[in-house]
Parts: C-alpha cells; sequence; structure tokens
DNA sequence: ATTAAAATAGTAATCATTCCTGTTTTTAAG
DNA sequence: CTTAAAAACAGGAATGATTACTATTTTAAT
C-alpha cells in the first residue's frame, strides 16, 4: 500500500502544523471546510490517523475522551487547563529518569511514559 | 441528593475491591451479573461514576479509550502492557518533583500531573 | 493513454457512555 | 407499623466520537 498523493492530506498537515492549539479531528474538519468545502469528516479521521502512524504527527491522550493532534513530533509535554480545556506546550527540561524510579521494583520492560500536567493556565489565574 | 444505600453499589465496589485488574465498566458488569443476574449496564456506569465523585474509587485514562476503575485510591502509578493491555500498580518512589521542573517556565497554576508508563510486562517478557 | 492502487465523499455502523421513564427501594417521620 | 418523598433501579433509547463500507475519483507508474 505505497502512499499516494492527495490533496486532502497537505490540507490536513498544513492546518495542524499552522495552529498550536491541539485540535480534535473535527476542529481541524472546521477550519479545512473553508478552503475545501467538500472534504467528508471520515477523510479528516482517515488521514489524521495515517500521519500518526507514519510518525509525522502524533496524536494526544488529553483525558477529555477526545483524540487531540499535534504536529511537533519533538519530545515535550503538555499542560491542560482544567478550567479552558486548552492544551499548553510546556518548555522544560527532561524528566526521563522517572522511568528508572518507576522500574526499580519492576520485572518487566519500560519503554516510556506518557506524563500530562494539569492546573489553571497563565490567563484563566488572570480573570480571577 | 443524600446518598441512599443499594445493593448495586456495595457488590459494585466489593466487586472492584476484590481484583487488581484495573476493570472497564463492562468488566465489572459481567462479574456482577454472576450474582445479581438483572442489574443493568447503566446502573454499573452511574455507581462507578458515583464512587468516583464522592472519592471512593479512582477512574484511569490508560490510553485504549475505554475508561478504567480502581479501588485503590491512595497515590500510586499504573504500568500498561502494549502486549497484552493489562494494567498493572507500580511500586514506586514519589516522582511529584516532575511538577517543580514542569513549572520553571511556566505562568500558570500546576495542581497535578497524570503520569503512566508503558512497555512490556513481566509475563509477556517471558513468554518470547 | 492505460490501468491498478490508493484515496475520496457520503453514509451507515459501531462502541462506550449517558439520558430518559416508569417502577422499585430506601429511609426518615408520623 | 404505615406513609411518602427522595433516591436508585432496569431496560431501552439517544448521543457522540470514531471506524467501516461502497461506489466514484485521483494518482502515478508503465
Amino acid at each position: 500500500m505505497a502512499l499516494k498523493y492527495s490533496r486532502q492530506r497537505e490540507l490536513i498537515k498544513e492546518n495542524l502544523m499552522g495552529r498550536k492549539d491541539h485540535p480534535t479531528a473535527d476542529m481541524v474538519y472546521m477550519d479545512v471546510r473553508e478552503t475545501f468545502p467538500n472534504i467528508s469528516l471520515g477523510t479528516v479521521y482517515r488521514n489524521l490517523q495515517l500521519l500518526t502512524d507514519i510518525g509525522e504527527i502524533r496524536k494526544l491522550n488529553v483525558g477529555d475522551g477526545v483524540d487531540h493532534f499535534d504536529a511537533t513530533i519533538a519530545p515535550h509535554y503538555h499542560f491542560i487547563c482544567k478550567e479552558c480545556g486548552s492544551v499548553i506546550d510546556l518548555q522544560m527540561d527532561n524528566i526521563d529518569t522517572i522511568r528508572d524510579i518507576a522500574g526499580v521494583n519492576f520485572d518487566g520492560q519500560i519503554a516510556g511514559h506518557i506524563t500530562y500536567f494539569y492546573g489553571i493556565c497563565g490567563n484563566c489565574c488572570k480573570s480571577k
């Protein structure tokens, strides 16, 4: 199943790269429909999954039951605001040492970890 | 809405306390049906949510798109096996310092973090 | 230009979860 | 021990995100 070019896929990836709000499939759909009115929601889902599979984007699990997507594939962490729900990139030092801490009393192989931080974002702090 | 006793809720909590596999609502449902054949799936969902709300159990987000539940409310971390999907408790030191690391360049308030580890569990390692 | 593989649009199906409704249980008060 | 209001229930319908299906269109290699 060799990959073939598609305008839809290019547009979807471009849209995701042009924003930093970690959108859901539906949010991407709403946006790309402006320039490609006939695109189908299924196409958006399929391409976001495909791009995730080939490692060009990342799928995020932020705990709200809906998949979010991120065009930044370099390792980094996220903060989720419990007030407004926004997902924000964190610039922080590496914390991979927690993997060693977790492995001390464990007999399996720890390949990685998923971590996200939550609380109240800067904007929501101000508006109180 | 004062809480009233219900046999169903007691059974659901007992079932959850008696196992360490971090089941989904459906898994609990299958199990409690053995002793309470008429119980409804909605009742299992409602009570698991209610018990979560009053802090008697915890809801887990292990990344498979289905809610899991845990009767152990003391803080601890989980390992998810990518091979067999099992969710295993980890006995490990506190890693709350990552919260400070995350907050260094961030202007909001970090209230907590969710972390889970993944890889291959001891059993799956052996059977290879 | 031909053609097979891949992708699409549009729609139907799936699956976890929540909501709704009429009935049953619980429990506090008489 | 009744009574009655609040809470919970069973069963089923509804919801919402996601995936699957199908006939048609697009891509790209020959």
